[in-house]
DNA sequence: CGCGCTTGTCAAGTATTAATTAACAAATTG
DNA sequence: CAATTTGTTAATTAATACTTGACAAGCGCG
């Protein structure tokens, strides 16, 4: 497989940046910059990750891969899809109708009052965030425990060990945003 | 600067594949597998996409540009801060807190009746995924107008020509997801 | 205009390293 | 304990990442 989208002439441009300042901030030549802008060259791992920084951005976005076919985007509150295999007592609902290439997979969660996740123990890597919108929802974070209301949020690596249950007596629910998409 | 932790043999481990056969599967010898896996070589961006494949992943995943230091979690409904330089009408709040390496950017939109993002033509490269929680918000994709209710969400790349309103009458809020962040 | 300077590109090299081969010990298997 | 399979190492090769130097096209400025 052959990598080709890799836009930095764009990203560049946009800066206001020269080739040849910018290929001597990263200590390549401005030739060589060139020809990888235009695809004729590839560049190693190490530079790319300079060019990266050059421009504050991923290698991730260079690369295009986050770059997805344009589908259908919207999802209506009552076509979304559920998700089997869960806990007792928990309905996740997909927020995106299925497509390739994207980057994060928004979910909706819904717990009865007490269900938990479980060992539910995801540890691929990636990032986990989620806002609750109804009720009140634990989030333990190896063995730190948060208590989440309505309203508030929560950001972390999804490689730690993480669960989440259901406190109240009412029915709590969330979004939850995870990345990279794992369904 | 240098590329060190690509945490390939722990993916693969964790998939029971040998070394040898997912070598082959690739096309490149076990032997430099086992250096790429240890940090002994660096592979060149075109086999680590195919490697990324192998273990169905990302090439951002493997070479762990997602991993972000774990800081300070939580951020409640009342510790919200407000990003300043917004539209008429239009209050954007961050749901995280300031934090390196975050891969997405999650935000919480407040539009008053009738308000716009004007002209907000944000070109860069990435994903955007929006929920309304409240109200109808009008959401335009080069030219083409979605309008979603509470409930309802979308998902796009936000290299297009993207911008929103408040139809109603009434206050609207989304939750608004950014990746990679901006902010 | 015409000079100087900058822009990005091209062709032909060099130097680095990505990748292979073959052999190895340690762990399985039967 | 043979016999295969595991991951690792050293030495060599093949590939390509990267440089050098020259080029035309553009742009300002007297």
């Amino acid at each position: 497989m052959k990598i080709t989208s890799i836009h930095i002439k764009q990203l560049r441009e946009e800066k206001g940046i020269t080739l040849r300042t910018m290929a001597k901030q990263l200590g390549v030549s401005a030739s060589f910059l060139s020809q990888v802008e235009r695809g004729k060259s590839s560049p190693s791992l190490s530079t790319l990750k300079n060019i990266a920084n050059a421009l504050s951005t991923t290698i991730s976005n260079l690369i295009g891969e986050n770059q997805m076919i344009e589908n259908n985007p919207v999802v209506r509150e009552n076509e979304r899809k559920e998700l089997t295999e869960v806990s007792q007592g928990v309905s996740m609902f997909l927020l995106t109708s299925k497509d390739a290439n994207k980057q994060m997979e928004p979910l909706l969660f819904k717990l009865d009052e007490h269900a938990s996740s479980g060992n539910m123990g995801y540890k691929h890597f990636g990032q986990e965030f989620v806002l609750v919108l109804k009720g009140s929802i634990e989030i333990t974070l190896n063995d730190t425990r948060y208590v989440l209301k309505k309203g508030d949020s929560i950001y972390f690596n999804s490689n730690i060990a993480h669960s989440f249950k259901n406190l109240g007596k009412e029915k709590a629910e969330a979004v939850w945003v995870v990345t990279p998409p794992t369904f």
